[in-house]
RNA sequence: GCCCCGGUAGCUCAGUGGAUAGAGCACGCCCCUCCUAAGGGCGGGGUCGCAGGUUCGAUUCCUGCCCGGGGCGCCA
């Protein structure tokens, strides 16, 4: 199948090739310019290997061009501004990208760049206190978009949550659920300090006292029925979002496994750790940390750096060559330290790994004001708040169409908004009427590809198609560079591209013409738009619809 | 005090070494006898927080400062 950028990329290296060696490092690319009138791709090349070569930029831009050899796919080729080489395609290099839809239909898109590797991207992983809140939405929809940005590389992904169920928190919700039984029950009690407040303890207590008993003595016994309970609300949470992991790891199993202790081990052993104040401690500032961190406290018990260390020694151990974690960005100060503890038990792991995508906080905002609570969890906006106002598709949208690393207010009543002002609906009306059209024509969406395939795409001449038909042969490279960056926000602005490109072509060209060609023709570009919108829209985890 | 992230059009945000810095919203004007107007067209709008530096070239890299957020626990 044919990729015209990347014959572009061949052909421009065989120019320069002949007339200067690229020099380690040098940044030679090919890429879109963003004035129309510099052609169709730029070539920086002179521009770079001109100091190797010690030559001007534009005439060795020059050389490189009279040692190009003709191509079917270049109209004109000039040098502009400092020594950029402006390619003009021709036509024919145009059209090529239908031919490649219309062969690869909901592979479009795809890439080999992480063929092979095995990538656990970690997220979610909220402790099991409590229903999911919007900061978890925002990881839970970067985390599986990230992972199929990855997959879409063709790397063999796990989604996999890590649940904190071993730790004081833990015990905190059982006391807490423990004291709304009691109170239920009419007996004497007050509070925990730092208990869990939210209404939902209240309705686990009922449930606890409906399907257990009235026995609240053996405090085990509550905590399991209350982790079990949140847990599966979580489950349903996530389901509802469309969010599905493959692996659930519990952080009990570290300590059953025998795993912590092994660590502790292994880093006693590696003579990093030193006892003080009748803690043990790791020298992390060995390994760029700003202090030192204790790994068992003066009472005993673990700190949750050990179980953490133990846990991403497992991910190695498991064959992840690869991993992410998406995390808040409240985390980062265990980025260090995790990464320090691993380097530390001395098994040959990267100094880089694990990689993290950190996350900004997430305000909601609802009547120009902002919302900070749900009867519910009483303290925080839930997730399950936000898809019952919004629905799924919206709040997916919505929560990966920033970078991560920026503050994100997510504004209800633009979501909920079905006008041109919300982004999530400009583009799966585009799709929409894709669709529309087809149905008109006769054809069912599905078949849409198939039934133009032979349709004369040389007819695709005007401006609204050349500029859709560029669109389109983009999607390639902005679904890589996602995928490279860890960026799918770079998805939701190229879907709004392309979908304003698809509008505009769709008001000032009708495809339902006279001119059977023509018609054709039209009608596989704009199938082809359809499945453009479908293949990016599903990276994101979020449903094309046929009609609206 | 130290560490991380952000500061780009009135608002929400892209762009992160290259050619006159982009989009949406808001604002003004215009387009449905026509495939869904949940759409489109045209227009005004910017000292890219501030000051230095590196570079042929800086919104982009480096240093300092200012503003906003987050983190600095034998909590997770």
């Amino acid at each position: 199948m044919i990729d015209v950028k990347a014959e572009l990329e061949s052909w421009i290296a065989g120019g320069l090739a002949a007339v200067a060696p690229a020099p380690a490092g040098a940044a030679v690319s090919l890429e879109r310019p963003k004035q129309r009138q510099h052609g169709d791709y730029a070539s920086n090349a002179a521009l770079q290997l001109a100091k190797a070569a010690r030559r001007n930029p534009r005439e060795l831009a020059q050389a490189v061009i009279a040692a190009l050899p003709p191509s079917p796919w270049v109209a004109k080729t000039e040098i502009a501004g400092a020594g950029f080489i402006n390619i003009f395609v021709s036509p024919a290099a145009r059209q090529a990208v239908l031919a490649r839809i219309t062969a690869e239909r909901e592979r479009f898109g795809r890439g080999s760049a992480r063929a092979g590797e095995r990538v656990m991207v970690e997220f979610v992983s909220a402790n099991p206190t409590g229903p999911l809140h919007v900061g978890h939405g925002r990881q839970a929809a970067l985390g599986d978009a990230i992972s199929n940005l990855l997959q879409w590389q063709g790397a063999d992904v796990s989604r996999e949550f890590y649940y904190n169920d071993a730790g004081v928190q833990i015990q905190n919700l059982a006391i807490s659920v423990r004291a709304r039984a009691q109170e239920i029950l009419g007996e004497h009690t007050t509070f925990p300090e730092d208990g869990y407040r939210g209404e939902y303890i209240r309705e686990v207590a009922q449930r606890y006292l409906d399907e257990v008993g009235h026995d609240l003595g053996d405090i085990e016994v509550i905590r399991h029925f209350a982790v079990a309970a949140l847990r599966r609300e979580q489950d349903l949470d996530l389901k509802a979002f469309g969010v599905a992991f493959d692996h659930y790891y519990l952080e009990s199993s570290l300590y059953t496994s025998g795993r912590v202790d092994a660590t502790v081990e292994r880093l006693t052993a590696s003579g990093h750790t030193y006892t003080q104040e009748g803690a043990l401690w790791l020298r992390t500032t060995d390994y760029g940390d700003d202090k030192d961190r204790v790994m068992r406290k003066s009472d005993g018990g673990f700190t949750y750096f050990v179980p953490d260390v133990a846990y991403h020694v497992t991910k190695w151990e498991r064959g992840f060559g690869t991993a992410i974690n998406v995390q808040g960005s409240d985390h980062h100060s265990t980025v260090v330290r995790v990464r320090a503890g691993l380097q530390a038990v001395g098994l040959g792991v990267p100094p880089g790994y694990p990689d993290y995508v950190l996350h900004k906080m997430v305000t909601v905002m609802k009547g120009g004001e902002e919302v900070k609570i749900s009867k519910r969890a009483g303290s925080y906006v839930t997730l399950r708040d936000l898809l019952d106002e919004v629905g799924r598709d919206a709040v997916r949208f919505f929560l990966v169409s920033r970078k991560a690393d920026s503050e994100f207010t997510f504004d209800i009543d633009l979501a909920r908004a079905q006008t041109e002002e919300n982004p999530v609906y400009y583009v799966q009306y585009a799709h929409a009427r894709v669709c529309s059209v087809m149905r008109q024509a006769g054809v069912a969406p599905a078949d849409a590809l198939a039934a133009f395939a032979d349709a004369d795409c040389a007819l695709l001449t005007s401006p609204y198609e050349e500029t859709l038909l560029s669109r389109l042969a983009d999607l390639p490279d902005e679904l890589a560079a996602a995928a490279r960056e860890l960026a799918p926000h770079a998805v939701t602005f190229y879907l709004k591209e392309l979908a304003a490109d698809f509008h505009s072509y769709y008001n000032a060209e009708r495809f339902l013409i006279d001119d059977l060609p023509r018609r054709r023709a039209r009608l596989l570009l704009a199938a082809a738009a359809g499945q453009a919108i479908r293949n990016g829209l599903a990276v994101l985890g979020i449903v094309a619809p046929e009609a609206m």
